[in-house]
DNA sequence: CGACCTGTTGACAACGGTGTCATGGCCAGT
DNA sequence: ACTGGCCATGACACCGTTGTCAACAGGTCG
């Protein structure tokens, strides 16, 4: 300690005195991480720091010869800008944060997989997050994200008013999934009632009367969405929709289970199944499998692994995760530089899906007793 | 240098003279993105900028009244820290990088998944990327993570070496899944070989002489390992290893789809498969299910969806993501503050495995008709 | 020929924190 | 009472980059 410093003037004796590098012994614990600073660019070629600046960030005004030895300059050291400071400085960086309900989720990590791949190849790197669905958790995510200067965030929102614009102070924001509400931000989401409304109808064609709705209990447009769609299939079909047979406290693949076994228990049990997300359906063809009850039609809102090897097949919606990641990523490019701020898509945007019918969907109603004497 | 000394006039008439805020009009596109700064929070207790500094990291030598009326004033201004411009100064934050094959990967996603509840659980959100197996990639990820100054990395390598200490620049790093050779990292794996013996002999335990082994062509000591566990249980068995079995050029679903068929289709064709990671697995059970033969027995290494409701369901090796995920999050936490750096676990850490049976795997070898009589 | 641009370039001050060292008060040791 | 040491605190530089503005060169125009 106490090093040189004799005179008791200039507190630190920083590095403008000396050269540079000696100082390292001093601070043992500070890690060496980067590589050359722009200054030293900037040394090399000649120039000051301000116009191996401008050359980094293609500035105008710069002559081609200095533009070309900077360059040159930044070659020959391999220089790499500093995420950080340029960060700290520009206010904000080459990073989208994405917050989904769980990167664990089926649907969610590919849906993550095609964002990272999409947005990689615009330079930009991804930070992720989980909400768990929990709408506080995910507000202070989407705060956090914003503080760290994300260039953008794409979210699924837990529910419509979970974000506010408050929140984002101004960051470039898209949902996925499901509708949010911040204005001038697009929405990425599939067809809900439309596919649901055929999903039903689909199964409806196939002669059944007792069509049970699997749904979680989030009060979400999506979720909304695709019971309005299995309502207004019934009710062209001049159905009545059953108390019974609308499930919608499903939040977990062993609650769906449950769920399966009571709608068949029912005295007028179910005959088929629109579950409406992959991962109730995670948990709804195991149930039938187990109970043995493989004859029960099922549509499921939602791809997943292995629906095309179970037997028999699984019929689905195919609400592919892969196109609204691909459609919100280029929402949220185009709302960054370097494009017009502020001209990117907005509102809702909707992308195709459509029915894979693979064996569980066009399973025929058993013959039904009794009922049509009764009726 | 001696640059300015005589002052050829102040230069550029900053906020000093000013107050402050009058100047954000002139910086039209600047987005103000944070809250208070830590000045405000020390303005407002009536104390030095580093005082307060202090306080926000515990650090020592602070009065209790001191101490408590900065925390007031943070919590009556909801204060929070720049990551950016504590990154910038201290040379680290409070960032993990995770580095995975792919995240879309059902492996991947639930390593990732459980990464993140134990990092977030320390105070560490996740920075993700995906690697898509390419060494060079990989190697410019990590690169570009420890430049951001992340706390630490955990990588699920391509290969052994791709990933170098000069690369880390003393950045901790964990490695998962597969073993990576730096050194006092630590590399958080199943016990591979051991597993590997244990499903092919359950194989043979059931009859089964022609066990086909189908493997990635990746050169990767968890490929090695597996096929090693392979080749040991076949030779305490008697059996020699036939390379028209070994089949390790399966890289994706489809490829190992077209495997399935070619060792069906031998003179003397399999009658049992053992499947090295669940990713093939994804391509062998369709195959199974598409060519009808459901009668032949079949282990993977690694758990996946629905692997329990398939008819028959899969028996396979639980080479479960979450273990490994919660031993490597642990173990990385340990090289980081508040830990004694360098003082964290190294070399190989294995996790246990097991062998779950569901079906597939207790399928008994045909009766071998003439194969008896000809030898 | 001087006033006026225009196009390049550089000095300097931030951004929001943390490290280093100095300072001043208070207390124990001699 | 003097001295040295410890504690609490603050002044200041600095991390690596970009915004602001001044300065200066060379050409155009009246």
């Amino acid at each position: 300690m106490a090093e040189q410093a004799h005179t008791p003037r200039r507190a630190g004796e920083p590095g403008s005195t000396e050269g540079s590098t000696t100082t390292t012994s001093s601070s043992a614990a500070r890690r060496r991480v980067s590589g050359p600073t722009l200054r030293d660019v900037a040394a090399l070629a000649g120039v000051s720091l301000k116009t191996a600046s401008r050359v980094l960030n293609d500035g105008p005004n710069v002559s081609a010869a200095t533009r070309e030895a900077v360059q040159e300059a930044m070659q020959s050291l391999s220089y790499e800008p500093d995420p950080a400071a340029r960060s700290l400085r520009a206010g904000h960086d080459r990073t989208v944060g994405v917050v989904v309900d769980s990167i664990g989720d089926i649907f969610f990590s590919e849906l993550a997989a095609t964002l990272e791949s999409a947005l990689d190849a615009a330079g930009y790197s991804c930070l992720l997050a989980s909400s768990n669905r929990e709408a506080d958790r995910e507000r202070d995510v989407v705060r956090s994200l914003v503080r760290r200067r994300c260039a953008g965030v794409i979210v699924a929102p837990s529910s419509p008013t979970s974000i506010s614009e408050a929140d984002l102070a101004g960051t470039p924001v898209v949902f996925v999934d499901r509708v949010g509400s911040v204005q001038g931000a697009a929405s990425v989401v599939s067809d809900d009632p439309g596919m649901a409304y055929e999903a039903t109808r689909h199964l409806l064609a196939h002669g059944h009367r007792r069509v049970a709705l699997l749904s979680d209990s989030l009060d979400l447009p999506t979720t909304r969405g695709r019971q309005e769609g299995y309502r207004r299939a019934l009710a062209e079909a001049g159905i009545e929709v059953d108390p019974a047979l609308t499930r919608m406290q499903c939040d977990d693949e062993s609650s769906a289970m449950r769920q399966v076994r009571e709608v068949l228990d029912l005295d007028e049990p179910a005959t088929a199944i629109f579950s409406c997300s992959s991962r109730l359906s995670l948990g709804v063809v195991p149930a039938l499998h187990q109970f043995g009850r493989t004859d029960v039609a099922l549509v499921s809102f939602g791809d997943f692994t292995m629906a095309d090897s179970v037997q028999p097949a699984v019929t689905v919606v195919d609400h592919s995760a892969r196109r609204i990641a691909q459609a919100a990523a280029e929402a949220l490019l185009a709302h960054l530089p370097p494009h017009d701020p502020g001209h990117g898509p907005t509102g809702v945007i909707e992308v195709p899906a459509r029915l894979i019918p693979r064996g569980t969907g066009e399973i025929a109603a058993p013959p039904a007793p009794e009922q049509t004497t009764r009726a």
